[in-house]
RNA sequence: GUGAGCAGACGAUGCGGUCGCAUGAACGCUUUAUGUUUAUGAGGAAAGUCCGGGCAUCACAGAGCAGGAUAGCUGCUAACGGCAGCCGAGGGCGACCUUAGGGCAAGUGCAACAGAAAAGAAACUGCCGCAGGCUAUGCUGCGGCGAUGGUGGAAUGGUGAGGUAAGAGCUCACCGGAGUGCAGGAGACUGCACUGCCGUGUAAACCCUAUCCGAUGCAACGCUUCAUGGUGCCGACCGUCUUAACGCUUGCUCGGCGGACGGUUCCGGCAAGAGCGGCUAAAGCAGCAUGGCGACGUGCUGCAUAGAUAAAUGACCGCACACGACAGAACCCGGCUUAUUGUCUGGUCACAGCC
């Protein structure tokens, strides 16, 4: 991810959860707030509600190649926290990245009014 | 050919293309960041965390208890609760399979319902003899007998014969069990002979016997470094109390060590953050030779390449195939257990057919 931090403390997460914009679907719930950072974080979650390790797995790749697709459209300056749901990783890659695409990030904007994204800058 | 049973291998992908990730190496860059190239990148169970070990730290002044584990024998192994071979018991026509397989002749407990009686042996019922009275087998009394008594998982060994007034291991034969002796075996045990006539089941009930076990687990543990905050511990000072308390020492006891408690203040150190190490070559695998029935040992040769840390192995397209089951490394090994689509290989057994 060219222009995205991994999100590693639980800290961040629990703002996230009860701070942050609340953006549910049926494959993903997104929680979004505002880091004041020249760059996007991204933590992912998986939980054991979902399925096993394998599932799990197959979910966090998932949601990490629809971000890269999707993340120059993205406004900057978020802390993001994406939350699988059980029809993930039956749904596939294209699923994901298109919803992403259509209302994930648009809605993103709305929240935020992004007018600032990586493709812009660079 | 049909049907069984055993052992084993593979187990999910491969090739081409586009995008992407982690680690190592090389190159470029003043260093970092970053870039380019290249190599490597989940399993037979990686799982459950059920055992055993390595490794690390703590305690080391030890002893005992408690607690836990195992339970036929001999071996293998670093070790094991694992494995191999054998013995006993059970199942199968057979190949073969199953087996928590010490001790109720140390003690305690339990044995519902049924049944006369469930562990102390007797009572009850019954059988037999004698006596009494009565019309009378019946009834009453005394004595003998021992297991006949619808049960029950289990009834004082079983079956048959003799014996007797009636009976009884009272006697005999066979069987079961016990003890002793002899023979065989490394041993579990097996075979034979003799004695003798023997009180059930349950130890996956307490318990007893034998053997083994210190505790905690890589978030162990070691190193480096910064800032903040005054949280915990150690040191310093003051006060109080006294030889018994208190604290530490593996869960407890003995034993051992320390005087103990409270308050104050400031200085120094440690821990909590971050980073690095631990972190992958290991009692390893394969082939050949050799010893052994086998587990396995020995020698030689070759191969050795995941090491992440909010956690890398992915997505899409085309072709091929078994049309992709169960499922994702987290310190490392040896086992066990559980999950699993299927494909293939090699012996073996029974039945049928042919020669």
């Amino acid at each position: 991810m060219l222009y995205t931090v991994v999100m590693n403390r639980n800290r961040d997460f629990q703002l996230c959860y009860r701070k942050g914009v609340c953006i549910p679907s049926r494959l993903v719930v997104m929680y979004a707030r505002p880091n004041r950072l020249p760059y996007d974080r991204l933590g992912i979650t998986a939980g054991k509600k979902i399925g096993g390790a394998v599932v799990r797995s197959r979910a966090r790749r998932l949601i990490r190649q629809a971000w890269r697709e999707n993340e120059c459209d993205a406004p900057i300056g978020l802390d993001l926290v994406i939350v699988a749901r059980h029809a993930l990783p039956e749904a596939g890659a294209d699923k994901l990245s298109r919803y992403l695409r259509k209302e994930g990030i648009p809605a993103l904007r709305k929240a935020f009014g992004g007018d600032r994204s990586c493709s812009e800058r660079s």
